[in-house]
DNA sequence: TTGCACATTGAACGCTTGTATTGCACGATG
DNA sequence: CATCGTGCAATACAAGCGTTCAATGTGCAA
């Protein structure tokens, strides 16, 4: 796990290697399980020369939102210049390194503001793109392109979130050159076929746009439903596979 | 936030009430960033009585563990016999309660071994499903239907793991009844339409194949890059939106 | 060489954590 | 009535936490 600290590490300022300690903590454990002993362990360095350097905990985890961020920007730019051909919502973050991408991946879920930031960042990015088309793009149709946006952002953050899970599943992690081929052409897959045909995809949009009409307003207003409160649920039974 | 303890938990038992504010406290801070005394506090109980109950943290997350994996298995079963029109890897989740929702969101990138075994049914219940198709479902296209299945599973547990940020970007929670119609919508829509072209698609298929072909093998090998060490890029640069 | 600023360490402090223990009220059982 | 198990609270404690601080090493300017 932490053993390839070596080589290049040595030449990188203390600073910057705590800062890379601390993007992996981060990430494999989140902002609270995180410690920074354990950051100053994984960075060679002492407990103190951490809060030297950043001052506490909470101003080292907004170094690392910033530095990611930042890096995150660079590549776009380069990204956007170089003009890859492969649309703008599929993560083109393949050469973005495993470290920062493990890190949005946690901070998404660890209610860091930076990383709610660039979320929004890439619907309104993809919302452009889907409302105004881009070089072999159609726009898309629909009637609700932010939610178009929001939702396909999600899709794809989403399978860095879950990166694990697919790593799992597809016996290399997607976030690495050896993974991201697979997951992207499947990507790919899912997004050109046609699943379900069209009297099923009517049916299931005549539900939904029901089932909204009858819903209460936009705002939240069901704030907290009860969960069944089935105490006798917690019996065992294992062989069915629970598939959501 | 933790307003809503009144009528309803009255009638529930002391261990119950523990249990549900496990699940909530558990799925806001993270397992580590939950304290058994702050669930305490949650449920109207003594730090004392969550120990009596369930003996130690851990624990405690194993027995939110199985009752969340039983009361999803049982809704499961009842959506499976109710014989529900919609695809199997369209949340049905309606249904669940949000708490239970937003455990296993937060246990899917929490190092759950249960929510990992979750994932991998699902897995295995949209594999079978797009191999032999169902009622209104054709068997997918694609020569990579593992792959297919997981990176679906993982786009649809996706948004639910950043309900958070769907919530701020569509105005309402889409694991509440007010919000699951639109983001379900804009699903379908982002499933049925061709964005891409069939030139650009093509290409794009190309490129992936050509990288796939180029990646060492199929397994893990390349198993850390160094991240750019560019410490300048710190610089702040606020003004453009820096997508994905 | 002297002096100063900075990098770095290691011990220490106060606080919170998970857990163990003790004690008490109370309803069921004999 | 005695007693015992159980639900529950209060307290205690060791470990680990983030943070502070004095001391030491190190390189550069005067």
């Amino acid at each position: 796990m932490a053993v390839n600290e070596s080589r290049a590490d040595e030449d990188l300022t203390a600073r910057a290697r705590i800062r890379d300690a601390a993007l992996r903590e981060f990430a494999e454990h989140g902002v609270s399980g995180a410690t920074i002993r354990g950051i100053a362990r994984a960075a060679g360095v002492s407990p103190g020369l951490v809060q030297h350097h950043f001052g506490s905990k909470e101003a080292l985890r907004r170094a690392c939102d910033e530095y990611v961020m930042a890096v995150i920007r660079e590549t776009k730019q380069e990204a956007l210049k170089g003009g890859v051909a492969t649309p703008g919502f599929l993560p083109g973050a393949l050469t973005l390194a495993l470290s920062v991408q493990r890190y949005v991946a946690r901070a998404l879920v660890d209610g860091s503001e930076a990383a709610a930031r660039l979320f929004d960042d890439a619907v309104a990015f993809t919302e452009d793109i889907i409302a105004n088309g881009a070089e072999g793009l159609a726009p898309a149709e629909t009637d609700d392109p932010h939610a178009y946006a929001a939702v396909m952002c999600a899709m794809a953050f989403g399978s860095v979130v879950l990166h694990e899970h697919l790593t799992r599943n597809l016996g290399a992690d997607p976030l690495t050159p050896a993974g991201y081929p697979r997951m992207a052409l499947a990507m790919l897959d899912i997004l050109t076929d046609d699943l379900m045909d069209p009297g099923l995809m009517a049916q299931a949009r005549a539900a939904l746009a029901e089932l909204r009409a009858s819903a209460p307003g936009e705002a939240e207003s069901d704030p907290d439903q009860r969960i069944p409160t089935s105490d006798a649920a917690a019996r065992e039974a294992d062989s069915d596979p629970p598939a959501r």
